[in-house]
DNA sequence: CGGCAAATTCTCCACTTTGGTCCAATTTTT
DNA sequence: AAAAATTGGACCAAAGTGGAGAATTTGCCG
């Protein structure tokens, strides 16, 4: 039995790991996280995600252990994909402005939110009410994640770029207008014929956040308690 | 077998309705509101159903035909009581300033989103992939909760309290930052140790939002396309 | 290059859950 | 008290679950 993937070296001679295998993890993976974005972890069936990869449902057990395993290397796999994209992009900029900065996170963020939209229908169906899977998402990705860009918008918050308040409950909101919109997508083309899937509506998407949010006109102070528009022309 | 909740006459007498019955269905409704809104419709059995509500589950069948119907009736009682409240508490100002009306929307959209979590809860938990459901839950309760709120929202941009841009857009990103933040409360609370069950919390969040999107610094036209913060001392 | 052991896949099974039906027993209404 | 409305219990077919082993590849050794 496997289970790891990273494979360590503690056994004596822990046989390589034979290639077709990674072929079929890869495949259940993949499976499994548009299985779990579109039904939930209790509304989706091993053997559904068995089928979806084209694989016998035995090798879930397998591979991964069991559904719970397989939910979490699943998620793992998608959010590693996310925050690696995401900090790479954002290094580039590393010693821009704070504004600057701030822009281009909102539009890597609705950049790749799009691209892979099941990592947020993934919290979505998650984040409603408590578990042990709700946990662990939070310890693993979701916390790790928030830390540092919270620091980010103080800043932004201090130099009067964004407005006052809670940092993360400012973050929230933005987080909600994007990565939450663009996993409600088929809702939303419905609704109001906004299809994400053209570059205009996502630009579209990325302006407004950026010009709601980071409009940059407001009093550069922290401890100022939000109650009504104030402008003081930093630009 | 009975179907019909709101019964009406065609046979010719089609004897009363027994009271114990209207409890039981009322059970169940509510049983069934928060099942799904946790396990989403795939994810949640009529046992589950049935035994929260302390009823044996064949009567799911005979009271509402099936798990489909079970879920549309329960997702209309809980958005006929959200609309109701909403629509009340809306007419008491119907001649206010429209950005009174605005503050006075948000600050009721707010309240009664966190008094009846399951509601985005249901509807994140349908929204991220086509379905038949999610067509359903647009045609009757969605769109016609959208058109007047994006009505009003577009004389909010005419006169520069709400910024420019697409009022379908700017409206979903003020609902994803009240009733989508208000579904996730429980991964709000673990990550960031906000609990919207304090009012100071859900009062913070309502100023946050009209601050942020009704912050009434806007050039009051509409035709301008966002692009970043401009200002005009309208106020 | 051949063979052996480990790694991987496939076949089959035993068990539970699920949505739904059927009909007898039990209230209610009239 | 009769008839309709409602409920309870038993039952079904289908789907879901994890798991045990046999069967088959594959990598590694000489």
């Amino acid at each position: 039995m496997n289970t790891d993937i990273g494979r360590g070296s503690d056994a004596k001679k822990p046989r390589k790991q034979q290639k077709r295998s990674v072929v079929t993890q890869q495949k259940l993976l993949s499976a499994a996280v548009e299985a779990f974005s579109e039904g939930g972890f209790k509304g989706t069936s091993t053997r559904d995600i068995a089928d979806r990869a084209g694989v016998h449902h035995p090798l879930i057990t397998y591979h991964f252990k069991n559904k719970d395993m397989l939910w979490r290397a699943a998620v793992t796999a998608i959010f590693r994909e996310f925050n690696i994209a995401l900090v790479k992009s954002l290094a580039e900029f590393e010693n821009s402005a704070p504004r600057q900065r701030a822009e281009v996170f909102v539009r890597t963020y609705v950049k790749y939110a799009h691209q892979q939209p099941a990592l947020h229908k993934i919290i979505l169906q998650e984040a409603s009410h408590p578990s042990e899977r709700l946990d662990w998402l939070i310890d693993s990705h979701l916390r790790p994640l928030f830390e540092p860009v919270e620091a980010s918008l103080e800043e932004l918050q201090r130099i009067g770029v964004a407005p006052p308040g809670n940092p993360a409950l400012l973050f929230q909101m933005i987080r909600g207008c994007a990565g939450g919109l663009l996993a409600l997508a088929p809702e939303i083309k419905t609704t109001t014929g906004i299809d994400f899937d053209e570059p205009e509506a996502l630009d579209e998407l990325a302006d407004m956040i950026i010009s709601v949010f980071f409009s940059g006109n407001h009093r550069a102070v922290s401890a100022a308690t939000a109650e009504s528009g104030q402008q003081s022309t930093t630009q």
